[in-house]
DNA sequence: TATGCAATATATTGCGCAATAGATTGCATA
DNA sequence: TATGCAATCTATTGCGCAATATATTGCATA
Protein backbone atom coordinates (compact mmCIF):
# COMPACT_ATOMS: atom_id res chain seq x y z
CA UNK A 1 0.00 0.00 0.00
CA UNK A 2 0.78 3.27 -1.13
CA UNK A 3 3.90 3.74 1.64
CA UNK A 4 5.62 6.95 1.46
CA UNK A 5 9.00 7.79 1.52
CA UNK A 6 8.98 9.66 4.98
CA UNK A 7 8.08 13.10 3.32
CA UNK A 8 10.54 16.31 3.97
CA UNK A 9 9.72 17.71 7.21
CA UNK A 10 8.23 21.06 6.96
CA UNK A 11 8.80 24.07 9.03
CA UNK A 12 5.33 24.73 10.16
CA UNK A 13 5.66 22.06 12.96
CA UNK A 14 7.86 23.76 15.66
CA UNK A 15 5.43 23.05 18.22
CA UNK A 16 5.19 19.49 17.49
CA UNK A 17 9.27 18.93 17.69
CA UNK A 18 8.87 20.86 20.77
CA UNK A 19 6.66 18.46 22.14
CA UNK A 20 8.49 15.55 21.23
CA UNK A 21 11.95 16.53 22.38
CA UNK A 22 10.16 17.14 25.75
CA UNK A 23 8.52 13.61 25.82
CA UNK A 24 11.74 11.84 24.73
CA UNK A 25 13.46 13.53 27.34
CA UNK A 26 10.95 12.89 29.85
CA UNK A 27 10.94 9.43 28.98
CA UNK A 28 14.64 8.38 28.19
CA UNK A 29 16.11 10.29 31.93
CA UNK A 30 13.45 7.73 34.28
CA UNK A 31 15.74 5.25 34.44
CA UNK A 32 19.01 7.84 34.79
CA UNK A 33 17.07 9.41 37.43
CA UNK A 34 16.68 6.06 38.97
CA UNK A 35 20.16 5.45 38.75
CA UNK A 36 20.81 8.70 40.44
CA UNK A 37 18.58 7.95 43.49
CA UNK A 38 15.92 10.65 42.83
CA UNK A 39 12.79 8.84 44.07
CA UNK A 40 10.81 12.69 43.00
CA UNK A 41 8.54 12.02 40.05
CA UNK A 42 10.21 13.77 36.91
CA UNK A 43 7.70 16.34 36.56
CA UNK A 44 7.94 17.52 40.29
CA UNK A 45 12.10 17.55 39.99
CA UNK A 46 12.03 21.26 39.68
CA UNK A 47 9.47 21.70 41.95
CA UNK A 48 11.92 20.33 44.42
CA UNK A 49 14.40 22.33 43.53
CA UNK A 50 13.40 25.44 43.99
CA UNK A 51 11.88 24.77 47.33
CA UNK A 52 15.46 23.68 48.08
CA UNK A 53 16.12 27.37 47.45
CA UNK A 54 13.06 28.84 49.09
CA UNK A 55 12.62 26.79 52.10
CA UNK A 56 8.97 27.84 52.47
CA UNK A 57 6.51 28.88 49.76
CA UNK A 58 3.27 28.89 48.66
CA UNK A 59 1.52 27.72 45.61
CA UNK A 60 1.30 30.99 44.14
CA UNK A 61 4.85 31.28 45.24
CA UNK A 62 5.65 28.41 43.19
CA UNK A 63 3.78 28.89 40.48
CA UNK A 64 5.51 32.08 40.10
CA UNK A 65 8.76 30.44 39.85
CA UNK A 66 8.18 28.34 37.78
CA UNK A 67 6.19 29.84 34.86
CA UNK A 68 3.29 27.48 35.84
CA UNK A 69 -0.57 27.66 36.85
CA UNK A 70 -0.55 27.85 40.49
CA UNK A 71 -3.49 24.95 39.87
CA UNK A 72 -1.06 22.93 38.02
CA UNK A 73 1.61 22.88 41.26
CA UNK A 74 -1.18 22.13 43.28
CA UNK A 75 -2.11 18.92 40.92
CA UNK A 76 1.47 17.93 42.17
CA UNK A 77 1.72 18.39 45.99
CA UNK A 78 -0.27 15.26 46.84
CA UNK A 79 2.06 12.71 45.45
CA UNK A 80 4.75 14.51 47.16
CA UNK A 81 3.46 14.40 50.17
CA UNK A 82 2.76 10.86 50.56
CA UNK A 83 6.05 10.21 49.24
CA UNK A 84 7.24 12.56 52.15
CA UNK A 85 9.04 14.67 50.17
CA UNK A 86 7.19 17.27 51.42
CA UNK A 87 5.38 18.89 53.85
CA UNK A 88 2.52 21.85 54.66
CA UNK A 89 1.71 24.20 57.21
CA UNK A 90 -0.81 26.82 57.70
CA UNK A 91 0.91 30.48 57.56
CA UNK A 92 0.25 32.11 60.73
CA UNK A 93 0.17 35.51 59.40
CA UNK A 94 -2.07 34.90 56.67
CA UNK A 95 -5.31 32.22 57.04
CA UNK A 96 -5.65 32.11 53.16
CA UNK A 97 -1.94 30.77 52.53
CA UNK A 98 -0.59 27.17 53.19
CA UNK A 99 3.19 27.12 53.47
CA UNK A 100 5.57 24.11 52.25
CA UNK A 101 8.70 22.82 52.82
CA UNK A 102 11.13 20.28 52.06
CA UNK A 103 11.52 17.35 54.46
CA UNK A 104 14.54 15.91 55.59
CA UNK A 105 13.97 13.19 52.41
CA UNK A 106 12.85 16.11 50.06
CA UNK A 107 16.18 18.06 51.31
CA UNK A 108 18.21 15.17 50.33
CA UNK A 109 17.11 14.90 47.00
CA UNK A 110 16.70 18.57 46.23
CA UNK A 111 20.77 18.15 47.43
CA UNK A 112 20.97 15.68 44.58
CA UNK A 113 19.51 17.85 42.07
CA UNK A 114 21.35 21.00 43.15
CA UNK A 115 24.84 18.85 42.01
CA UNK A 116 23.36 19.93 38.40
CA UNK A 117 24.04 16.39 37.43
CA UNK A 118 22.82 16.19 33.93
CA UNK A 119 25.31 19.19 33.27
CA UNK A 120 27.70 17.64 30.96
CA UNK A 121 25.28 15.24 29.43
CA UNK A 122 23.26 17.94 28.25
CA UNK A 123 26.15 19.88 27.08
CA UNK A 124 27.85 16.99 25.08
CA UNK A 125 23.94 16.89 22.97
CA UNK A 126 24.07 20.81 22.76
CA UNK A 127 28.04 20.09 21.03
CA UNK A 128 27.03 17.50 18.71
CA UNK A 129 23.40 19.55 17.49
CA UNK A 130 25.32 22.75 16.98
CA UNK A 131 23.62 25.13 19.51
CA UNK A 132 23.04 25.90 23.30
CA UNK A 133 19.87 23.71 23.68
CA UNK A 134 18.42 25.58 26.64
CA UNK A 135 19.80 28.18 25.70
CA UNK A 136 17.81 28.48 22.42
CA UNK A 137 14.37 26.89 24.11
CA UNK A 138 14.55 29.74 27.26
CA UNK A 139 15.07 32.66 24.14
CA UNK A 140 12.35 31.01 22.04
CA UNK A 141 9.73 31.23 25.17
CA UNK A 142 11.05 34.74 26.52
CA UNK A 143 10.14 36.13 22.90
CA UNK A 144 7.00 34.35 22.69
CA UNK A 145 5.73 35.59 25.69
CA UNK A 146 7.08 39.18 24.58
CA UNK A 147 4.86 39.45 21.64
CA UNK A 148 2.82 36.08 20.94
CA UNK A 149 2.43 33.97 17.46
CA UNK A 150 -1.31 35.83 16.86
CA UNK A 151 0.70 39.78 16.99
CA UNK A 152 3.23 38.45 14.93
CA UNK A 153 0.82 36.50 12.47
CA UNK A 154 -1.14 39.63 12.11
CA UNK A 155 2.29 41.83 11.59
CA UNK A 156 3.22 39.71 8.67
CA UNK A 157 -0.54 40.00 6.89
CA UNK A 158 -1.59 43.85 7.62
CA UNK A 159 0.94 45.02 4.54
CA UNK B 1 6.69 35.91 53.04
CA UNK B 2 9.94 34.55 52.10
CA UNK B 3 9.52 35.46 48.58
CA UNK B 4 12.53 34.41 46.18
CA UNK B 5 13.93 36.63 43.90
CA UNK B 6 13.71 34.13 40.52
CA UNK B 7 16.85 32.09 41.34
CA UNK B 8 19.11 31.55 38.07
CA UNK B 9 18.20 28.77 35.63
CA UNK B 10 19.71 25.65 36.23
CA UNK B 11 21.19 23.40 33.42
CA UNK B 12 19.42 19.92 34.22
CA UNK B 13 16.06 21.13 33.22
CA UNK B 14 16.25 20.62 29.19
CA UNK B 15 13.14 18.96 29.43
CA UNK B 16 10.73 21.27 31.20
CA UNK B 17 11.78 23.73 28.66
CA UNK B 18 11.35 21.86 25.54
CA UNK B 19 7.81 20.87 27.08
CA UNK B 20 7.10 24.83 28.27
CA UNK B 21 7.78 26.00 24.46
CA UNK B 22 5.63 23.32 22.89
CA UNK B 23 2.95 23.79 25.35
CA UNK B 24 3.49 28.12 25.07
CA UNK B 25 2.98 27.48 21.64
CA UNK B 26 0.19 25.18 20.98
CA UNK B 27 -1.56 27.65 23.28
CA UNK B 28 -0.74 30.46 21.13
CA UNK B 29 -1.43 29.01 17.79
CA UNK B 30 -4.98 28.21 18.05
CA UNK B 31 -6.22 31.91 17.71
CA UNK B 32 -3.43 31.86 14.59
CA UNK B 33 -4.94 28.82 13.18
CA UNK B 34 -8.49 30.03 13.67
CA UNK B 35 -7.70 32.92 11.41
CA UNK B 36 -6.31 30.80 8.62
CA UNK B 37 -9.56 28.91 8.71
CA UNK B 38 -8.16 25.98 10.33
CA UNK B 39 -10.42 23.24 12.03
CA UNK B 40 -8.30 20.84 12.61
CA UNK B 41 -7.40 20.26 15.94
CA UNK B 42 -3.98 21.47 16.40
CA UNK B 43 -2.51 18.67 17.59
CA UNK B 44 -3.64 16.70 15.09
CA UNK B 45 -2.50 19.31 12.11
CA UNK B 46 0.38 17.05 11.33
CA UNK B 47 -1.84 13.60 11.01
CA UNK B 48 -3.88 15.58 8.13
CA UNK B 49 -0.40 17.09 6.90
CA UNK B 50 0.48 13.44 5.87
CA UNK B 51 -2.43 12.05 5.28
CA UNK B 52 -2.54 15.03 2.15
CA UNK B 53 0.82 13.55 1.29
CA UNK B 54 -0.24 9.85 1.28
CA UNK B 55 -4.12 9.85 0.43
CA UNK B 56 -4.74 6.50 1.68
CA UNK B 57 -3.08 5.12 4.65
CA UNK B 58 -3.26 2.81 7.88
CA UNK B 59 -2.73 3.98 11.69
CA UNK B 60 0.72 2.01 11.44
CA UNK B 61 1.80 4.17 8.24
CA UNK B 62 0.96 7.42 9.98
CA UNK B 63 2.62 6.60 13.40
CA UNK B 64 5.73 5.80 11.32
CA UNK B 65 5.56 9.22 9.64
CA UNK B 66 4.52 10.68 12.72
CA UNK B 67 7.05 8.95 14.65
CA UNK B 68 4.71 8.28 17.20
CA UNK B 69 2.55 5.06 18.55
CA UNK B 70 0.17 3.35 15.96
CA UNK B 71 -2.09 3.98 19.58
CA UNK B 72 -1.99 7.65 20.08
CA UNK B 73 -3.24 8.04 16.22
CA UNK B 74 -5.86 5.53 16.83
CA UNK B 75 -6.66 8.24 19.73
CA UNK B 76 -6.97 11.14 17.48
CA UNK B 77 -9.27 9.11 14.93
CA UNK B 78 -12.44 10.12 16.49
CA UNK B 79 -12.83 13.73 16.08
CA UNK B 80 -10.85 13.47 12.69
CA UNK B 81 -13.91 11.43 11.60
CA UNK B 82 -16.47 13.57 13.67
CA UNK B 83 -15.37 16.71 12.06
CA UNK B 84 -15.49 15.37 8.59
CA UNK B 85 -12.19 15.46 8.15
CA UNK B 86 -11.01 11.97 7.43
CA UNK B 87 -13.00 9.25 6.52
CA UNK B 88 -12.29 5.38 6.44
CA UNK B 89 -12.50 2.45 4.43
CA UNK B 90 -11.50 -1.13 4.94
CA UNK B 91 -8.54 -2.64 3.21
CA UNK B 92 -9.64 -4.88 0.57
CA UNK B 93 -6.33 -7.42 0.78
CA UNK B 94 -5.86 -6.98 3.93
CA UNK B 95 -8.63 -7.58 6.88
CA UNK B 96 -6.30 -6.22 9.40
CA UNK B 97 -5.84 -3.02 8.19
CA UNK B 98 -8.17 -0.24 7.78
CA UNK B 99 -7.47 3.15 5.59
CA UNK B 100 -8.23 6.24 6.30
CA UNK B 101 -8.28 9.16 3.57
CA UNK B 102 -8.80 12.81 3.66
CA UNK B 103 -12.01 14.15 2.56
CA UNK B 104 -13.24 17.52 0.57
CA UNK B 105 -12.82 19.75 3.89
CA UNK B 106 -9.84 17.44 4.65
CA UNK B 107 -7.69 18.45 1.56
CA UNK B 108 -8.61 21.72 1.35
CA UNK B 109 -7.54 21.76 5.33
CA UNK B 110 -4.12 20.08 4.36
CA UNK B 111 -4.36 22.68 1.29
CA UNK B 112 -3.57 25.45 3.94
CA UNK B 113 -0.91 23.47 6.21
CA UNK B 114 0.89 22.61 2.64
CA UNK B 115 1.41 26.58 2.26
CA UNK B 116 4.02 26.33 5.58
CA UNK B 117 2.17 29.46 6.82
CA UNK B 118 4.05 30.06 9.67
CA UNK B 119 7.52 29.88 7.69
CA UNK B 120 8.15 33.22 8.31
CA UNK B 121 6.85 33.69 11.85
CA UNK B 122 9.14 30.75 12.60
CA UNK B 123 12.02 32.29 10.63
CA UNK B 124 11.80 35.45 12.54
CA UNK B 125 11.91 33.78 15.51
CA UNK B 126 14.83 31.76 14.51
CA UNK B 127 16.14 35.03 14.35
CA UNK B 128 15.44 36.30 17.14
CA UNK B 129 16.95 33.62 19.38
CA UNK B 130 20.44 33.29 17.21
CA UNK B 131 19.35 29.97 16.39
CA UNK B 132 17.03 27.62 13.35
CA UNK B 133 14.68 26.60 16.24
CA UNK B 134 13.17 23.56 14.41
CA UNK B 135 17.10 22.55 13.51
CA UNK B 136 17.54 22.75 16.92
CA UNK B 137 14.85 20.44 18.04
CA UNK B 138 15.47 17.98 15.06
CA UNK B 139 18.73 17.18 15.47
CA UNK B 140 18.49 16.96 19.74
CA UNK B 141 15.60 14.35 18.67
CA UNK B 142 17.92 12.39 16.14
CA UNK B 143 20.61 12.22 18.64
CA UNK B 144 18.73 10.89 21.73
CA UNK B 145 17.26 8.46 19.36
CA UNK B 146 20.62 7.18 18.54
CA UNK B 147 22.27 7.19 22.03
CA UNK B 148 19.61 7.96 25.17
CA UNK B 149 20.37 9.62 28.17
CA UNK B 150 20.92 6.13 30.13
CA UNK B 151 23.62 5.18 27.63
CA UNK B 152 25.55 8.65 28.03
CA UNK B 153 24.80 9.04 31.44
CA UNK B 154 27.09 5.29 31.96
CA UNK B 155 29.77 6.62 29.52
CA UNK B 156 30.36 9.91 31.80
CA UNK B 157 30.68 7.68 34.62
CA UNK B 158 32.12 4.58 34.15
CA UNK B 159 36.03 5.79 33.93
C1' DT C 1 -18.43 48.92 60.50
C1' DA C 2 -19.85 47.39 56.00
C1' DT C 3 -18.92 46.81 51.07
C1' DG C 4 -16.27 45.38 47.30
C1' DC C 5 -12.22 43.84 45.18
C1' DA C 6 -7.78 41.20 45.26
C1' DA C 7 -5.20 37.21 46.49
C1' DT C 8 -5.09 32.49 47.54
C1' DA C 9 -6.60 27.99 47.36
C1' DT C 10 -9.74 24.09 45.83
C1' DA C 11 -12.58 21.25 42.62
C1' DT C 12 -14.07 19.54 38.16
C1' DT C 13 -13.83 18.48 33.36
C1' DG C 14 -11.55 17.52 29.12
C1' DC C 15 -7.50 16.76 26.09
C1' DG C 16 -3.18 14.55 24.82
C1' DC C 17 0.02 11.08 25.55
C1' DA C 18 2.21 6.66 27.68
C1' DA C 19 1.95 1.98 28.86
C1' DT C 20 -0.06 -2.26 28.90
C1' DA C 21 -2.99 -5.88 27.59
C1' DG C 22 -5.82 -8.27 24.39
C1' DA C 23 -8.07 -9.57 19.89
C1' DT C 24 -8.01 -10.47 14.97
C1' DT C 25 -5.91 -11.38 10.60
C1' DG C 26 -1.95 -12.66 7.70
C1' DC C 27 1.69 -15.55 6.65
C1' DA C 28 5.42 -18.85 6.81
C1' DT C 29 6.36 -23.46 7.39
C1' DA C 30 6.24 -27.96 9.37
C1' DT D 1 -3.88 -28.58 6.62
C1' DA D 2 -2.38 -27.11 11.15
C1' DT D 3 0.71 -24.57 14.16
C1' DG D 4 2.96 -20.56 15.61
C1' DC D 5 4.61 -16.07 15.06
C1' DA D 6 4.13 -11.32 13.15
C1' DA D 7 1.44 -7.37 11.99
C1' DT D 8 -2.44 -4.64 12.84
C1' DC D 9 -5.87 -2.77 15.45
C1' DT D 10 -8.68 -2.00 19.86
C1' DA D 11 -9.43 -1.04 24.78
C1' DT D 12 -8.25 0.52 29.37
C1' DT D 13 -5.84 3.00 32.90
C1' DG D 14 -3.09 6.64 34.68
C1' DC D 15 -0.38 11.00 34.42
C1' DG D 16 0.26 15.85 33.28
C1' DC D 17 -1.62 20.02 31.90
C1' DA D 18 -5.39 23.60 30.59
C1' DA D 19 -9.52 25.91 31.51
C1' DT D 20 -13.11 27.18 34.24
C1' DA D 21 -15.72 27.79 38.27
C1' DT D 22 -16.14 28.29 43.23
C1' DA D 23 -14.90 29.30 48.06
C1' DT D 24 -12.29 31.62 51.53
C1' DT D 25 -9.45 35.18 53.53
C1' DG D 26 -7.23 39.74 53.39
C1' DC D 27 -7.47 44.46 52.69
C1' DA D 28 -8.74 49.08 51.22
C1' DT D 29 -12.08 52.42 51.70
C1' DA D 30 -16.59 54.47 51.77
Amino acid sequence: MSRSPQQPPQRSFVGKYADDLGQLISQQIKPVYKAMGIQVPVKSCSLVHVLGYLHQASLVDLAKCLNQSHQLIKQKIPRLLELKIITHSKDPHDKRRTLYQLTDLGRQQAGILKQNPMEQIYQQLSEEVGADIQSVLMAAIEQLQQKDLYTRYNEHNEY
